[in-house]
RNA sequence: GCGGAAGUAGCUCAAUUGGUAGAGCUCCAGCCUUCCAAGCUGGAGGUUGCGGGUUCGAGACCCGUCUUCCGCUCCA
């Protein structure tokens, strides 16, 4: 481990991608986007990398699981079934003085919550005042109650209509009128509430009065379920089985910082398992397992890892957990493994209309399949990747080298080709190999500057081999093949190259520890 | 969105109280021929994030704006 300050280190590996083509501030010539990058010549191979890794262990391995590419636009009403629309609807408020920002619903959920506390008072102070206390009878008598009841409801009443009508002056007239004050610092100094719609919303339909609005999916997750009966029958796919499915997804965060970590337009791998009802749970805890697995097989350092098991659930779900990696700040949501019930399929039926069950030949009867969903960050994972791959050594006699220890299958470049010296027939050799081993292999070539600083410029973008052609080459058909992690070379035979390579560095190496 | 810090060559950073924008590395063309970044010669690359203002003169001072980092906040 280097010395380097924590918050250096992650600085450094932003820069790092940077001068190595991994990954650049979006239009940076117009002095950038916030919160979106575009990702360079090595960071577009290593995340499709890492995209391949996924993909084959969900897809090729399982011969139950398909996998399907949806569409970025889907039917509006999509959205409303999923609850997005609804939960994605945040009302904000700031405290002026505090500084703080706060859900309007919120607050006026949690202010309706201290009246309730209040009439539960009330209730026990009766209780203990009187014998054979009949609390249905105080509650719909006692005139304080049932002052209290009024209020909640007019509140509520007035709270529901707002928010129907849209009108967020209302509402803040609401916590005006409450009298709701901010927690920390008591004061009732409020900015006006404003609605932030998390999901991006365009027109479709080239004439204006004509055009409906419609999101860009915040999920890939809806493309698989309103699928879900098309992939079913086409496939003859048997319960249990999944579909999975990479693809953009765009959230309009209302802050969206931490370089890749959380961006507006970013990259979903999800896989949606559709199981009997019952039998959610087992299912829940192989996908655990499953998930966290596929992720240590990477190498990366199982200390990095740890399970976050969700206590407060969301409106679909039975239970959740999040597979946790420690970035350079701290340990974050890398992946999200939720069961998340029949809610989808059902909301989908509602709406839709039609059915989407399931005939289970061997219960002889149908039903509305649950769900188990694997969902991870390919950025994030992008991430996760880079920085636990980056290091900053410091070597025997005292000199540096910055080196990216990718896994090797996940590497850009799975080998750089070198002549020694530009001379002597070395360069042509050397190209010789490069033109044999380019069909199966991303291979590179590079014959400036001293060998040893080839060799530093391969470890500074993680190539794992280099293979350096020698004047021995030319009498014996060997080459030296230097690795990466330890520097050490050996000789082997350039006959040889293809099939270590392939085994070094194919996908097989990591599918194979699954 | 709020508070703090910052923005000068591809990268890391200089530039005295306001007085001609520089260095190292990288990169490019050669020379040299050596298995772990360090030899030699030459070269490219900047309206100092952007826009105003003050001044004889602004990289520096003032205002606005954009971007990034840190903290708060948010994350179905």
């Amino acid at each position: 481990m280097s010395s380097v300050k924590p918050e250096d280190h992650f600085k450094n590996i932003i820069s790092h991608c940077k001068e190595y083509g991994y990954i650049f501030p979006s239009s940076e010539i117009y002095d950038g986007m916030s919160a979106v990058y575009d990702y360079g010549q090595n960071g577009a191979e290593l995340k499709k990398n890492i995209r391949e890794y996924w993909w084959k262990s969900m897809v090729q391995m399982h011969e139950n699981i398909v996998g399907i590419d949806a569409a970025i636009f889907m039917h509006p009403t999509t959205w409303k079934a999923s609850g997005h629309v609804d939960a994605f609807n945040d009302p904000l408020i700031d405290n002026k003085d505090s500084k703080k920002r706060y859900r309007a619903d919120v607050l006026i959920e949690e202010h309706v919550a201290k009246i309730e506390d209040k009439i539960n008072k009330e209730v026990e102070k009766a209780a203990k005042r009187f014998e054979n206390f009949d609390v249905a009878m105080f509650r719909s008598t006692n005139a304080r109650v049932l002052e209290y009841q009024k209020k909640i409801e007019e509140i509520n009443a007035r709270f529901k209509n707002a928010m129907e009508a849209n009108d967020l002056a209302e509402v803040r007239q609401i916590i005006v009128d409450c009298e709701i004050v901010d927690p920390i610092s008591g004061t009732r100094n409020w900015t006006d509430v404003r609605q932030f719609n998390l999901m991006f919303s365009t027109q479709l339909g080239s004439v204006s009065e004509e055009a409906s609005t419609v999101y860009l999916r915040p999920e890939t997750a809806q493309g698989i379920f309103v699928n879900y009966l098309n992939v079913q029958k086409t496939g003859r796919m048997k319960i249990p089985f999944g579909i999975a499915q990479t693809g953009k997804a765009f959230r309009n965060e209302i802050v969206a910082r931490q370089f890749i970590f959380r961006m507006r337009e970013f990259e979903q791998m999800e896989m949606q398992f559709f199981v009997r009802p019952g039998t959610e749970m087992e299912w829940y805890e192989y996908w655990k397992k499953a998930r966290l697995n596929w992720h240590l097989v990477l190498g990366l350092g199982a200390d990095k890892y740890r399970y976050h098991d969700h206590i407060k659930l969301a409106h679909y779900a039975n239970a959740a957990c999040d597979i946790e990696h420690q970035f350079p700040f701290g340990f974050k949501e890398l992946e999200g493994i939720h069961s998340r019930t029949d809610f989808d399929l059902k909301q989908h039926e509602q709406y839709s209309g039609k059915k989407l069950q399931y005939f289970d030949p061997e219960l002889n009867q149908s039903y509305v399949p649950y769900v188990v969903e694997t969902s991870v960050g390919l950025d994030r994972l992008f991430l996760s990747v880079m920085s636990s791959a980056y290091k900053e050594e410091v070597l025997e006699g005292g000199d540096t080298r910055v080196v990216l220890g990718l896994p090797p299958a996940l590497a850009p470049f799975k080998a750089a080709i070198f002549p020694l010296i530009k001379k002597d027939g070395l360069p042509e050799l050397a190209e010789k190999i490069m033109t044999d081993l380019k069909f199966d292999h991303m291979v590179t070539y590079d014959e400036k500057d001293t060998v040893g600083k080839r060799y530093r410029r391969q470890d500074a973008i993680g190539t794992p081999y280099c293979i350096t052609v020698d004047h021995q080459s030319l009498e014996d058909q060997t080459v030296t093949i230097r690795h990466r992690d330890s520097m050490e070379q050996e000789r082997v035979a350039i006959s040889q190259l293809n099939s270590i390579l392939t085994a070094k560095t194919s996908l097989k190496s990591l599918l194979s520890q699954l």
